[in-house]
DNA sequence: TTACAATATGGTATCGGTACCATAGTGGTG
DNA sequence: CACCACTATGGTACCGATACCATATTGTAA
């Protein structure tokens, strides 16, 4: 691979004066221009952009680290990111944890190493280990979908509490009592909030909490599945109404529902937090529905205030509101 | 953030005497190495990659750049090019082109830039010019799930024109003989393979082969749904059959199917080439599966010999085999 | 004709980590 | 005791691009 020490030689002119034709800064003579421009395309020269960010100590590099790339909500997500930093002339790394800790520590680690400018971050675990390992360095992090607990960092998240509050609200005006709900991963902020907003609509309709219809698992489809299997297997009468903790693990309800011979929503109601990826064969989910786009945009917006330095203050919280969409899962009960 | 030369200054040791600790390389006394260890720990001082991969021209990291990371078929294919990859130490970059040439050629130019030891490519068009411009500077590249015309290159694919006559020929043998093929866009190899499969087993059995009844779209839901409402629209009498050329193309026609009422397969038949993504209700469909994971497991390990200078031989070709997987979505015709 | 700004180009040092070579002390062998 | 291997540490230069300062030439106003 060429240098820009060749190309100079090339053209017979100094290093420098190939820097000033490349990033056209400084005076050049038409005539030099055309030289270098020639033993550039000749040589097939491109930059080397290592050498670049570690004089300037920039990189403009900011990382997203999502915990699964395999679910649109952050495929999504990931597009508002980008644009948004493609405004400011910045890309993106994109990681994926499986919302493992260990992959995450390393992919962090990882990215600081390697000089990112910023960090996007969504906790797969509700420690706050990571977040002072990258202020430790002096680098911009926005904490996605996910709150810590005890943390002094930008935030961007939807409002989890009261979508669930609004789903459960719904359901219960449709005249159930037995929901059982079915989150991902206990430690995750999004779970607990869910669960959180489930509990209040059922205290302030004077409903029991029976905590043996709240199950934690995991946001995945096979997770879905076997919790719902487990709600069905354990639950003498059965619940009349699932409440998904999000797309994925209604996916695995409705495979556990098909796979019982069950009907919805005539056997049994369900809701789900996110939108199901595919319109397989029709979209027909209530659903509280969240703009993953909308909060890749801002997190990234956030992130890149900070870089830039044209934000050092506080830090901020965003919450985004959620949309209730009511479709045809759920039944009236009398 | 600290350099090793604050480390060195903290320790009371010179900055190369914090290399070999780090480094675990040369003699180092246990005294020395302790007050190192002590200093690295205090400033909480990470290694710059940039400069490290500057000095030996090497970062680890190979790049994958993928069409569509919202379809499973390429997260999987990504997690077989990442454990590969993590075998010899490597870190994965994982570009999204959306299908589209400039995006692509955006993100190749960047990761030439940015040094990266390596690229596994999906093309997006089939045009030579990105892998002239990523051999012209000497890195590796290995062509995947397309194949180039006239290139001089690694490729790892799978047999499409194989698994489409499998396809064709099995609908045939359930006596179809009016057979839509829906495929994706036409100047991408895996498109005109599948094409070429079906007409090779129409021709094979003596049907004529109706040019009509091929249609080029895009490899995605929406597309899939376009083409298939232009064929009900069109074609009267209706196929009897229709080959999806993915999966997400055999969503939208599943989509479209069930807007205009229609049932699968009493009243038409579907195979696709892909697995779906989500088994919702249930797998039903009749598929060729290809192996994603084998795909990205196979094509970063080429990748990874010519990096680590273990082959340098000619350009390799290895096609992976394809499996026909029956299932209740085609319906026999007397 | 002098003085000075504008134009055009180059030399040197630097970012952070490490290869290479140099230096110096210690221990063991003939 | 001379010699050498081993152990322990440091100085300098380098990877590639560029900021900063220096120099040289041209044009133009006083």
């Amino acid at each position: 691979m060429p240098t820009i020490r060749d190309v100079a030689r090339r053209a017979g002119v100094a290093p420098i004066t190939v820097s000033r034709v490349i990033n056209n800064t400084g005076y050049i003579s038409d005539e030099t221009r055309q030289r270098v421009e020639v033993a550039i395309a000749e040589l097939h020269y491109l930059p080397n952009t290592l050498s670049r960010s570690l004089r300037f100590k920039k990189t403009n590099m900011i990382a997203l680290v999502v915990s699964d790339i395999t679910n649109p909500f952050w495929t999504t997500l990931t597009r508002g990111v980008e644009d948004a930093s493609s405004e400011e002339d910045f890309n993106v790394i994109l990681c994926n944890t499986d919302e493992k800790p260990e992959k995450q520590h390393n992919y962090v680690k990882l990215l600081l190493q390697r000089q990112t400018d910023g960090i996007l971050l969504v906790p797969a675990d509700n420690t706050t280990e990571l977040v002072e390992m990258i202020q430790n360095q002096n680098v911009p992090v926005v904490i996605v979908d996910r709150p810590l607990p005890n943390t002094q960092v930008d935030v961007v998240h939807s409002d989890s509490t009261g979508g669930a509050y609004r789903l459960t609200q719904h359901l219960i005006e449709q005249g159930h009592r037995q929901i059982a709900l079915l989150a991902g991963r206990q430690e995750i902020a999004t779970s607990q909030e869910r669960a959180a907003g489930y509990r209040q609509a059922l205290v302030e309709n004077k409903i029991p909490v029976d905590e043996s219809l709240i199950y934690f698992g995991s946001y995945n489809q096979p997770s879905g599945y076997a919790m719902a299997m487990t709600v069905f297997n354990h639950h003498h009468p059965r619940p009349t109404a699932l409440f998904a903790g999000n797309n994925f693990i209604a996916l695995g309800i409705l495979q556990a529902i098909y796979e019982c011979g069950l009907r919805v929503p005539e056997d049994i109601s369900i809701v789900s937090f996110d939108d199901l990826p595919y319109s397989l064969p029709q979209p027909f989910l209530t659903v509280v529905a969240q703009s993953p786009y909308q909060l890749g945009l801002q997190a990234a917006r956030l992130l890149l205030s900070r870089i830039t330095g044209y934000y050092n203050g506080a830090p901020r919280e965003v919450v985004l509101p959620v949309e209730l969409i009511v479709r045809d899962s759920c039944r009236k009960i009398e």
